[in-house]
DNA sequence: CATGAATGAGATTTCATTCAT
DNA sequence: AATGAATGAAATCTCATTCAT
């Protein structure tokens, strides 16, 4: 029983220790740069360790953007439970999703990355249906019309998303954009998708 | 003399067949399984001729992606040539941009990919800036203020940029998107766009 | 335990093996000759796993440098341990060290080779101290005036190491070179050099 | 007749060009860097010509060796010609070789590697046995006794030849010995060796 | 006479993954 | 439960040399 407690916890504890090493390596190095041979070298345990607790390196990669969308979305609900009004509200949220994804390019690149290469982002991501509840709501309120059709709020969510992707996407294109220049951008393109929405 | 005319058909032949035989690729098994070899394969060569066309891997992707661009500026250009109105004209602009990234994705894909690892993406792309300067002559026309300073029109810039691009890798990212949807998505960005940019 | 002696014994047993099969290919085809795959053939395994024990091709060519200075250390010392003559020392000296490279050609060659390719050869080669106080020791012995100036030593390291090197660079030269011949060579040149040191 | 002339001259060019080629090559990045693509299109032909003109590579690698013999023959008798004394000619001629190699340490080190390389150093350059010639007649002036022997002669030639080639080769070992070291070292091996000759 | 084109052979290195122990 | 050892598969790239034209 304490022995069994005993593996089990340290069962736990090396699950979350690779992640944090392969996180660790991600961050530093880039995702291209990951290795099984880093994250075990990282941890001081051998190879084929990793093997069991994840089925390959690529279920290793969808655990860490799992782990991602976590962080995106805590981050979001944090900035959203600061302000109130409607637009505030919509306006925190965009601004935390870039905000991340500047702050952890790759991380963010690699959340991009593994759900474009799954079969049905969905079910590898289950936390993204959460994350969409989130835009919804957003939406919602910022929307004067009725936005809860679900072809109506898809259309608005992938206007929003497209654009906060693609600005994030544009600044590993074009390496040299001034964050002041970003800020402008994002201001400018949040007022348009408000007016947008309190029209549609 | 049309031993020297033979000579240079093929070796334009082979140059194409190169491209051609990596564009396929690239279209089938995505860009990250492109390999020297494989190309050689696919043209019934060996793998050290593609060297004497092509400094290396690297510039067989740019070759692909400069020629990407001179086929998304012409199609812009065919576009722009049927419609005169200034909304029209930039409606149809960013319409033939994403209707050229839907039809080719991976070669769309790559021309980011490309883009976003060298240096210096305006050297590496010449055609980046006849590419810009479309967005200049449409937006200009479009907005109501003056957007000829550079700061001005390179914030309205990203903002289309970053939406059309972001609408792309957003398809790449939910595979199911309607294209009806998309379309839908893509009118309420524009007019969204266009309202701010008469504000601007 | 027996089991983990075991893997050590082997792991330094393979490590050995690489050295030797190494060292055979430079013997019988030359230092240029050498190959990664051609070593992983001799001893049978698989190229990669030369990685394992070695960084790279240059560690595995540094590390049979190294030995074959440890290998001249010994066999100088061995034959200085026999003659207490200040004189007849410093002929030991010398006599060994040809008597080494003549023996052990392409081995020695390699050690050159290596120490003329690297950009610190003291770092590459900590041995090289050692040897170069064998010189010291000898040097200082045979010679009337002090010697201990760094300068003035090295001076007259420099021409002895010129000259036991040089012919032995010169025998691979001239490759029929007789052996009686070259002690004579090395006798005189010894004479030579001892006048001068005493003189100096 | 005048166009088999041309045709011989330009034979004669190219063959020469192809050798200044070659030596450019050597001198600028070294003989290793050296290849029959490099010469080719330093030429502005094409690689085949270079086999209308030498067997395979090592042929140019001969030929530019026993050019480099030519300068070396060259230059030591340029500066016997200023000098009469025994010793002093004995010395000019060392300090000239020395110079030579210094200066030219590419080509230097190609002339050594190939004559190592082929089976019969004489056969392969017929210069040598001039270059030889000159030793002999410096050795025989500053040596009392008679070393019109050849084994007598062979060895004094050896100690001057080991200890010449061998300070050099020294020099591409420990690079950063100083120019002023380097003399003093010369200075006193010949000093030396002239003082074995006039005993010998 | 000259060469463009082509290639065979070979070099080093990286990595995910497996398996006997 | 853990791992050292091993490898198969693959990647890019260089070069001397040949041959049909």
């Amino acid at each position: 029983m304490s022995s069994k407690e005993r593996r089990e916890r340290l069962k736990v504890k090396v699950h979350k220790q690779i992640l944090e090493a392969a996180m660790g390596i991600i961050k530093n190095e880039g995702s291209e740069s990951l290795s099984i041979r880093k994250i075990a070298d990282s941890i001081e345990y051998s190879p084929p360790i990793i093997y069991s607790y994840f089925l390959n390196k690529e279920a290793v990669l969808i655990e860490l953007s799992k782990q991602g969308y976590t962080m995106l979305i805590n981050i979001i609900q944090s900035e959203l439970a600061l302000v109130t009004g409607p637009k505030e509200r919509f306006e925190a949220m965009l601004m935390a999703y870039v905000d991340f994804a500047m702050k952890e390019p790759e991380l963010y690149q690699l959340m991009y990355t593994v759900g474009a290469s799954v079969a049905d982002v969905g079910k590898a991501f289950p936390a993204l249906a959460t994350f969409i509840n989130l835009f919804r709501e957003q939406i919602q309120l910022v929307a004067k019309k009725d936005t809860s059709a679900e072809g109506s709020f898809w259309c608005n969510y992938l206007v929003c998303v497209s654009f906060v992707h693609g600005l994030v996407a544009i600044n590993r294109y074009y390496k040299d954009i001034d964050p002041e220049m970003n800020k402008e951008v994002l201001k400018k393109a949040i007022a348009g998708v408000i007016n947008t929405l309190e029209c549609s």
